[in-house]
Order: structure tokens, then sequence, then C-alpha cells
DNA sequence: TTGAAAGCGTTACCAG
DNA sequence: CTGGTAACGCTTTCAA
């Protein structure tokens, strides 16, 4: 911290004014191709750097993205996707210029207040919101306020015209992937382990199973048979698979829903081949074929449709009213991970 | 982010002077009661929050702390403690009126390089470093710079002169506890997992299972065969416990340095005891018994050891020339989750 | 193209 | 204890 180097320092180096200097770094192409040299040369000699707080001030504008860290889930085995997707929003949000923000609230409610909060105090640009679900306060907050946002996770039952910019994984794409490679393994009984209909995620991941097998000539009455729903959880796979294997017609294959309930189902130690969802980092560990969400994707898709509201709407949104085109979206493909487990 | 109240418009709702509402804030105590509480109202009725740049460009101090998210680890499986450090730290953090700033670095020398554009850019009050190893250059930079900061993890091979502030778990006390944990169990040929030598962490979970097993009266002849180097994950583990197991007097019992090698050890299949450590979402899905790191604790005094040098060293520091008092350091201890594996 | 001046919201330093 | 005034470093008018 030996000195804080300002523009002025920068202008005084290149023979300059202040206003050149601020010019060569805003918007170079005004400024005469020798002038701009100079003052490059300048700001690398002296190793300058704007003073984000002072040029906030001015542009009102933070370069900060808020994103929320999530304590570790229930039984932490997919906590490391939240993770290596906070790691890609870091990074591509630094080749954009901006810096993420951490902060943390124990529900919905707290969450609305920590916005308030960071919104009055160090008033990011953006917010990046995880984990949505059916009704989600926090995006209907966000939109009245008119503070830009994205979601990870797609807007489960909002209405298209309340619709906002969002990025997911297709999970239907990958169970469906999931099941086709059993199916042309020879597999025919192929189970599902999923959670309780009513979760946005569950619910489209058993989707794509259960479309595969119907295109597979698979009745309903069979594949209700076939369908196992259970909370997530390590024990309750194994407990689930193995009522899935001493059915009358036991299953010789399963699609899980979560790495967890895969992991279960692995344990009963039973000969059936198993697929989880998420290539998390137990599965790599046991041997579990696993379905991997593009998660760096996922997060560069993230920051790229909030650059694009942060640049292009700035206060042309509030003047011309209502949104001329719809918020953008982005749906991205997992990929099967092949290991021992199928 | 329908206005941005001021505290010019505090003021005026308080019908006092804009200094006065700035002493609210900053020293309540020389303010009178009755005053103090109109001001109060006043913030709590125009929902006032202070514009952290505004007062950063005054104060010199931007209320971050700046800190690494780590890639996904070699197999990933420790991720997760990273993962629940950086939870704890933005918690306390906020406690403290403080946010944490993310950013990436791929090694050293980009981190020096982020170090500096941070620190030009939104110059973050301090740094929380973890991962340090010998002669991490890290340290060295941030003492030159005067730049306030905590490492989580001992300084690894520092003389003592040259010390700083750092948080860290007592890993030899952990394995202790373990392998005293084995040897009441009625264990005698306790080995031990480790990495091989040359890592601060890794020599200390070891000496921790040397020294117990000393005291018991082993010798160093038996401990050299008990001890077993390899570098870290799962096949890696599976294979040192099958040496182990299979060597002339094979151990009943297994200390691991990490969950990757203890599940190795674990996926044997033989009977054995296993005793991991960091107690990762794989320990608790497979029943490992592991040692826990008290992370959120750990993520507080890390706090509480940075807002010790950023209130006290201030400008104080730089006046008196060097230090007076050693820099502050805590060791916490983990604790054994016992499972099924022990 | 370049230079001068204004102002963003705070807090620190003065007098009253 | 309260009220004015200056200054932090930057970008954005406005003139030259």
């Amino acid at each position: 911290m030996a000195d804080k180097v300002t523009i002025g320092d920068v202008a005084r180096y290149a023979k300059v004014s202040r206003q050149t200097v601020s010019n060569v770094l805003n918007s170079p192409e005004i400024v005469r191709e020798e002038t701009r040299r100079r003052v490059r040369d300048a700001v690398k000699a002296l190793g300058y750097r704007a003073s984000q707080a002072a040029r906030q001030m001015r542009t009102g504008r933070s370069r900060l993205i808020a994103a929320r860290i999530e304590p570790a889930q229930e039984d932490g085995i997919n906590g490391s996707v939240f993770d290596r997707f906070l790691h890609g929003l870091t990074e591509s949000a630094a080749r954009a210029g901006y810096r993420v923000l951490l902060y943390t609230a124990d529900d919905h409610g707290a969450e609305l207040a920590t916005f308030d909060d960071l919104l009055g105090a160090y008033d990011p640009d953006a917010f990046v919101l995880t984990s949505t679900d059916y009704g989600d306060p926090r995006t209907t907050w966000l939109l009245e306020q008119r503070i830009p946002f994205v979601t990870f996770g797609r807007p489960w039952g909002v209405p298209p015209e309340r619709g906002y910019p969002w990025v997911d994984v297709d999970g239907a794409a990958g169970t469906a992937m999931a099941t086709r490679y059993l199916l042309d393994a020879g597999h025919r009984r192929i189970g599902f382990l999923g959670w309780p209909e009513g979760s946005g995620v569950g619910d489209d991941r058993r989707a794509g199973w259960a479309r595969t097998m119907a295109a597979e000539g698979i009745g309903a009455a069979e594949l209700a048979e076939l369908d196992y729903r259970t909370s997530d959880g390590v024990p309750e796979g194994e407990a689930a698979a193995g009522a899935l294997l001493d059915a009358e017609r036991p299953v010789t294959a399963l699609v899980c829903v979560s790495d967890s309930l895969a992991l279960g189902a692995l344990q009963t130690r039973r000969r059936i081949c198993v697929i989880g969802f998420d290539d998390t980092p137990v599965a790599r560990a046991v041997g579990l074929t696993s379905l991997s969400q593009p998660l760096a994707e996922a997060a560069a898709s993230c920051v790229s449709l909030l650059i694009g509201q942060l640049d292009g709407d700035g206060a042309a949104d509030r003047a011309r009213g209502a949104a001329e085109s719809p918020p953008a979206h982005r749906l991205l493909q997992p990929s099967l991970v092949r290991r021992r487990s199928a």
C-alpha cells in the first residue's frame, strides 16, 4: 500500500489532462493514437488502476455481482455442485470486469432483507440466484425493484409474462440419455429413483426417464411400478433400491435423481447398473456413472446474460417502460460420465 | 432501486445537520440521547444505508475482505471443507460489518497479480489466505505491502520474526485422538496412511499418530512398518491399505490423513477399522469415522483476528515502526465423529 | 481532440 | 453538541 496512484498522477506523467486519461480508459477510440499509447504506457509504468469507489460514485455502477453461498446441503454430497458453479461465476465475472460479492441467508425472508442491505451499502449491479423454487419470492422482489438478476434454475411455475433471464441444465435430456444408454445395453426393467413430486428439478429429471421408456413401448402401468419416490439421502437410496430389487419383477438398472440416492443403491451391493446425477466427488470416488452438469458454462452464461442487461438496459429500460424483447435464457445439456457402475 | 436515500435526506427528516447524522452512526456516544433517537428513527423510516462507495472515498476503508475460491481439488472429496470455511467466513464477516469478495487464481504468480488488481480497484481491507505451503510467496508479498491478512493454515517454515496472524486446526491432536481411540478399543497394529513427507499439514497429522503410538511403547522400527506414504486419492488408499493388510504382520486399524485415502481403505472390504480426516460428505455417506474440523469457528477466528488488525493498527502501526506485540494466532481442536467404520 | 469545472455521498476539520 | 466547508478520485458536461 505504498502509494495510491490516481488518475492525476497518470495525467502528469503522460503530460495530458486527467480527462484524456479517463477517455483512453473508457472510450479509447476518440483519442489520437499517439496520445493513447503514451497514456497507456503511463498507466502501465505507474501501475495505475481506477478506484472502483470513485468510479462508482460518478457512474452509479459498482461492478459487483452478488451471490449467495449456500450452507452445506443436507448430506452435503451435492454441495460441490454449487461450489463449482460459484468458482465458474467468479472466473467469468472477472473476465467481464466484475467481481463476486458473497452473502448468506438462512431463508427467503432473510435473503430479501439482505438484498436491501446490500443494495443500500455496496449496491451490487446484479444478483445471481440459485436453487429457485415454485413461487420464489426473491425473483418477484427483484423484478419489482427492477434490479438486474439471473437465476441458475428455470422459473418454475412463473407465467412467461413475468419472465426473467435464466440459465439451466436440461435434466430431462440427461436422464433420457442415461435411460437410452441402459436400454442400448439391453436393460428393460429400468427403475427411476426420484424425489417426491413437486420439485421442479426432480420432476424434470423424472420426465426424461419416463418419456424414453414410453418411447420404448413400456406402458404406464409398468412405468408406475418402476417409479420410486423418496426424499434425498444415502440410506433412503439404499432402502428404495432394496424395495425395487425385491419386487416381483425386479429392476436390473436404476436411473437416479441424485448421486446420494445412487450411492445408496450402490451400497446394496446387488448386481444392478446405477446411474446418478451431478457427477459429484463421491461418484468419481466410488466409480459411479453419473450425469455431469456443465457448471462452468452455466456460470459463464449467467454472466453474459447479466452483462447484456447491464449494458443494454441501463436507463433505456426505465424510459421506454415495458421491455421490448422477452428475457433471454439458456438451457444447457448435461453429459454422461461412464464409470464402473453402469 | 426506487430512490437513493442519502444522509442529507435523513438530516432533513430528523431536522438536524448531515454531520449529526454521521455522528449518530459512527460515534453515537457524543450525540445527545434525544437527538440520537430522532436520527435513528429517521434512518429506519427512510431505510437509509450509508453508501459504501462514498464512505470508502472518505475513509479509505472498503469493508471488503478478499478470499480466493479454490477450484475443485484433485478428486474433489475434500472440496467441501473449503466450501464450509467460506460459508463461515461470509457469515462472520457480515456480523462484523464486512463482506467477502471472491477471486480466483491458478497459481501463486497469478494470485499476486490479482492482489495488485484488487488492491488498485476495489481496495479490500484484508485478505484471507488458505492452503498455505512452505515458502509461500503470498504472505511475503502481503507483509511487504503491509496489507492486513490472516491465513487459515499455520506459517509452515516461516521464522517467528516474520510472523503473521494465522488460524489453524491442530491436526496432530486430531490423529492422536483417533489413535488413542483405536488403542482403547484394543488395537495395537494401527497403521497410518499419509502423504509423502514435506507437506506441513500431512506431517503434522502423522506426528499425532506417531507420538501416541510411541507413548504406548511401540518402537521406531515397528512404527516405520506401520507408516505408509502415498499421494492422495481413493485408488491410492485402496492400494496402500491392501499392502498394509497383506504384510507379514498385518494392521488391524488405520488412521488416514484424508477421507479420500480412508475411503480407499474401506473399499478393500477387509475387516479393519478406518478413521479418516475432514469429515467430508462422503464420510457421512459411507459411514466412515472421521476427524471433523471446526470450520465455522476457524472462519470466525480469522475474522476476529482481522478486525483486531484493522481497528488497532490503522495508522499507528506505520507511525511506531515495528510491531510491539507478536501477531496473534489460534489453534483449534478437531473432533472425532464416530461412525460404523471404527 | 484536449482542458477546465462540477458533482457524486461521505466524513473530518473547523468555528459557533 | 451543532452547522458549514473541504476533500476523497473519478466521469461527465461544456468550451476552447
